[in-house]
DNA sequence: GATGAATGAGAATTCATTCAT
DNA sequence: CATGAATGAATTCTCATTCAT
């Protein structure tokens, strides 16, 4: 069967496949074979777009850092506790609307070099001290609290999203209010 | 006189080497020939203590549960806000004490069934939420904070362990402080 | 007006690419896909002329053998033993001068059945064989050669192409006259 | 079925039945298992005494390359023309006691580096120059025979081990004789 | 005719587990 | 008990060949 136009699109096909597949077994777990097997296609033609098991992880890794950067870059202007509050409330909402992207995070955690995961976080703790940086400016910033909140902020989203990874019957998407009201309206002057 | 009088002694030595050697280079990569090595035993040894690579892991996650639910019980009496912050402290301590223990977490947590890491975060999240509650006894607790606030607190933890995991430039041991500020401190009326 | 008027023109060129591939590589390590972009055409291409990878070596073996029994063909009239030193010239001469043909020998030599090698040195055999009968005729032959010699001819120039080509530093042209002298002149009377 | 004491014995039996099994379907087409299965022991096995299928053919080609090198070693004294005969018999005799050792040597050709056959012949060319040169020193060489000669004599040999491999009715053993008639009977002055 | 995506049989290699010694 | 050789199921990756476009 041969002849497809759109490689970039059957990429993005086996991708997708690729996570579902993650998601339902973790990496360790799935094999080539059930990869193509969830995107319909033989298993050699996975070689086709990606060139090892590997890689595969490796993609999932790049599209989640991908959306990471792009819902950092997206905050509109306003008050920068509010703009906060919206940060966690898109970052929880995201995981909580694609849970086959967020159960990957516990394979991408694992993988190590040349993951790297830590730049993604890194990037979070920096884009939230500036959150609080400004909030200082405008004076909206409770005495005795510095940047090394951020990093408890960023714990508080990814450790909601730990324990629902391992238990799902804990309602991710409500835990955006909480966090919320510990780690920004707790930190407001 | 046999070789080896406490069965259970040999049982130990080598669930630690495991837990050395899934640390250093995470469960999936780790093969048995490298955990009897550590253990400076032979291969077919390790299956006189273990039933299976599997149960190795298993072994640990028991291993990691016994510690966590001897922390919780641990607790001396005393105003319930001051014993959550202690449970933080000693939490992170803990990890902070253990690199190699807190290092498999991440492959108990992408192990599913039969592990049960939901139980042990469950755990910790009733035994937090019955702090809170006294501290609402006792009149310790600011309005509009109530036992949702403990998967927040447990995720504090957790998520930052994790940060420090993915990217072990982070001082760990440092960061009790700012989330007992946050998650203690922060909900004191 | 087709593309290609000239099949025959079109498989020639495959087959050229495919000998300078296989002497690169070893018929063993070239693929399919080499020998088509060797020859600048796309994969399934080299299908149209050629029903399979095996026959690709196949053709290969008809060409030398075509060539070589060309060259047995065309040695002109005068005294045996002055045949047969050029008839060495020139073998040595033709494989000097197209190495990636003499290399492609070495595959050629492992194929087995259906490639007949065996037969492309009997008919050299026998030409030899027949230029020492001509040359006992002519009186120019020393006593106690037969034959038998004729093997040993073949030999020598087919032994000295096979350190060459496991040495390439040898001087294959130049070896054209000591086989002469030894074989040659050394047996005539 | 464990246990096995001598490591090195059964690596030799597992480089014989690879010996064989290369002989009877060349390199190429000699899968791992069918060594095994020629050896009487599991695929996996091989493993445990070669890293790796081409390590079967690099152990062959050791063990040939040190075969070679004890009969160049071997060769009592005596005139030098008649220790060169010698060789000229040993080396076709080994090569005919042990067809299959012999027919393994087009997949040496063919193989390149790691292995090095170039070495091999430059220790036979250089042995033989070296009879040569006493030959000459003992006034038994005829004149206008000189070291290059020494290709020639190997390339005898070769080229008639060449012609077996490929059509093995030709009868290799009888084929010393005319060789030395050649190439060592031819010399002498 | 050309193309190259798709296929899937096949091969090398790994490693958990067993069990004779 | 302890050992580690032996096993063979399982898995990744390759590549000759086909065929829809």
């Amino acid at each position: 069967m041969p002849k497809r136009v759109d490689h970039a699109a059957r990429r993005q096909e086996i991708l997708q496949a690729a996570v579902r597949v993650f998601a339902r077994k973790g990496f360790a777990s799935s094999r080539i074979e059930d990869v193509a097997a969830e995107a319909g296609i033989a298993k050699g033609s996975v070689y086709l777009s990606f060139d090892s098991r590997d890689a595969l992880l490796q993609a999932a890794f790049e599209s989640y850092a991908a959306g990471s950067a792009q819902l950092l870059a997206s905050l509109e202007p306003g008050p920068a506790l509010d703009r906060l509050a919206t940060l966690v409330r898109r970052v929880v909402a995201m995981l909580a609307a694609h849970p086959d992207h967020a159960r990957v995070l516990v394979d991408l955690w694992s993988a190590g070099p040349p993951l790297d995961m830590a730049a993604v976080y890194r990037d979070y703790r920096e884009a939230i001290a500036g959150l609080l940086r400004q909030a200082r400016e405008e004076g909206a910033l409770r005495p005795g609290i510095d940047e090394r909140h951020a990093v408890v902020i960023v714990a508080a989203i990814e450790g909601c999203l730990l324990q629902w990874l391992v238990d799902p019957e804990l309602p991710l998407a409500d835990l955006a209010a909480p966090i919320i009201e510990v780690c920004v309206e707790g930190v407001r002057s």
